[in-house]
RNA sequence: GAGCAUGUAGUCAAAUGGACAAAAGGCGCCAGAUUGCAGAUCUGGAGGUGCGGGUUCGAUUCCUGCCAUGCUCUCCA
């Protein structure tokens, strides 16, 4: 039994085009996206990319489908471009048990995702420990005549594959197999002992000083760098699932293997609809490391960066990656930032002003307002916005409309007989939705005080307001002054004096 | 070098084959209201579809060339 009421349209990469979202289940669905590799530092276009997907599973959950979220830690298989483990490596360099790496960069990645208030997927699989699965779907993929054995390690034949399944091969990330062929053409001196330049490992056998590596039917070795999410996918999801999600960059070749190595093993296409979010700039630049253009999540906050003039909590950047959408490229600049950090600030005060609010029950005489068709209209937009393919850019446009009605009722610019009890009911219930239910903010500013904050400042502000009543400004802005110097800000309007930290 | 994207005011960014009041919204800027002042808030305003060509009655939107930027590939597991 569904009790969705909302259509979703998504752009599904492999359609190259916007589709509605039909579950293979009504009212269930299973997503899996693409998890780390816990090498090194999470980057900061990887909280993106999973900051994406948390607000397209907190979305899912609103409307009320039940969401299995299965994001994988990749821990093993991800080779580096000189061919060694990035693990491995890892442990090399900094001379600990491969596992202590992961165990390291792992804590490290779910700290930033819980710095970025996200939910914990249902499920996170790490590819180290789903080594029979992915052995056993090597010999699928062999047994099904697309995978062959050289000195212990096993490729996949991606020729075969695409000959067999005309067309598959390539159409999620728009390439030609014939033009990979070609391109590759160059290079046949160097394949090694891959038939094929195209074809790729799904079990690599180990070298002399790998250290991770476990038995199989082929070789003592480890497994290939795309068939841990395959396998995990199959185990958690089904052999067919509904969404598959990750970084742009990984549409091919990881993507377009990860298919090809779910249809070579069962003959069935893993994910219905795929979705890829986009990559971070810097000033309009791509990240880089080697030519000194970067920024980490951590220095982004404290503002130990060249590129940015202080710091910024990690709501704000929340905030500022919700104000584009997760299809977009996404331009981090320092003026940018700061822009997110008033419009954040103010919807967030907004909403505390909203949550405050009494409806006028006592002297509404029953009709509909102009007003309050407007509120109604601007809410259904706002889901709109979320239905066309998560448009967050959108959903947050309206809520700012929104709480300018917000304001005129706090000021009394416009009259409270306006909107009806019901609406407003209705506005405070959506604004906290989305706000905290569905983009997974947080108030950074009223954390862990447990009331003697609001009871010191009611008191200096009430001593405040009876200097203010015999015109003693100085003194009430020496208390004005005095409460900025440590952060709070003291805002005196028609309704009284309201104060916010920050 | 190849494939695929993107290019919207000062800035970040959404949307759209048209007319409407009107190409969202945030920030910044200007003016008015409010205020003891400031802030916040409200109202109003200035300012924009990269460049050229085509399709169309009509293009920011579709096609195409150029330029710029990005992703992927070009060596490999």
């Amino acid at each position: 039994m569904s009790t969705v009421e909302h259509t979703i349209k998504l752009y599904n990469s492999l359609k190259g085009q916007k589709e509605e979202f039909k579950p293979l289940h009504p009212g269930y669905v299973g997503m899996y996206v693409c998890g780390p590799t816990v090498y090194s530092d999470v980057h900061l276009g990887n909280c993106r990319t999973f900051t994406s997907f948390d607000i397209i599973y907190r979305y899912l959950m609103h409307i009320g489908y039940k969401v299995r979220y299965v994001r994988n830690i990749t821990d093993v298989g991800h080779l580096t471009d000189e061919g060694e483990d990035r693990m491995s490596k890892g442990a090399r360099v900094a001379q600990l048990e491969p596992m202590e790496v992961a165990q390291k960069y792992t804590v490290g990645f779910h700290d930033m995702m819980r710095i970025f208030n996200t939910l914990p997927p249902s499920i996170e699989p790490r590819a180290t420990g789903h080594i029979p699965e992915q052995i056993k779907m090597v010999q699928d993929i062999m047994e099904r005549g697309y995978g062959y054995e050289r000195n212990g390690s096993v490729y996949f034949n991606v020729r075969k594959f695409d000959q067999e399944n005309p067309g598959v091969y390539g159409n999620l990330s728009g390439r030609v197999l014939d033009d990979l062929l070609a391109e590759s053409r160059e290079g046949l001196k160097s394949q090694g002992e891959k038939d094929n330049p195209v074809d790729f490992a799904i079990w690599m056998k180990a070298r002399s000083g790998d250290i991770m590596v476990w038995e199989s039917p082929w070789s003592v070795g480890f497994p290939g760098w795309h068939l841990e999410c395959s396998a995990m996918s199959t185990k958690y999801l089904g052999q067919t699932f509904d969404i598959h999600g990750g970084g742009n960059d990984l549409k091919f070749p990881h993507h377009e293997n990860e298919i090809a190595q779910n249809l070579g093993s069962c003959g069935c296409t893993p994910a219905n609809y795929w979705l890829h979010a986009n990559m971070l700039l810097l000033n309009g630049k791509k990240m880089s490391k080697s030519d000194g253009n970067t920024i980490t999540p951590m220095e982004l906050f404290t503002g130990e960066s060249p590129f940015v003039t202080k710091g910024y909590s990690p709501m704000v950047v929340k905030f500022f990656m919700l104000m584009a959408h997760y299809r977009s490229t996404l331009d981090i600049t320092d003026e940018a930032l700061q822009a997110a950090e008033k419009g954040f600030r103010r919807l967030m005060e907004t909403n505390s002003i909203l949550q405050k609010m009494d409806p006028h029950t006592a002297d509404f005489d029953g009709s509909e307002s102009d007003t309050d068709r407007t509120i109604l209209r601007l809410i259904d937009e706002a889901y709109a916005g979320m239905d066309d393919d998560f448009n967050t850019a959108i959903a947050l446009a309206t809520l700012n409309e929104l709480g300018s009605y917000v304001h005129k009722l706090a000021n009394q610019q416009l009259d409270h007989t306006e909107v009806a009890p019901w609406v407003l009911e209705r506005l405070k219930t959506i604004f906290n939705a989305f706000i905290f239910d569905i983009f997974g903010l947080n108030d950074e500013a009223d954390g862990g005080d447990d009331g003697t904050v609001d009871g010191l400042m009611q008191l200096i502000l009430d001593i405040r307001a009876a200097a203010r009543a015999q015109k003693d400004w100085g003194t009430s802005d020496k208390i004005r002054d005095g409460l900025a110097a440590v952060g709070i800000a003291v805002k005196d309007g028609k309704e009284g004096t309201n104060w916010t930290k920050g």
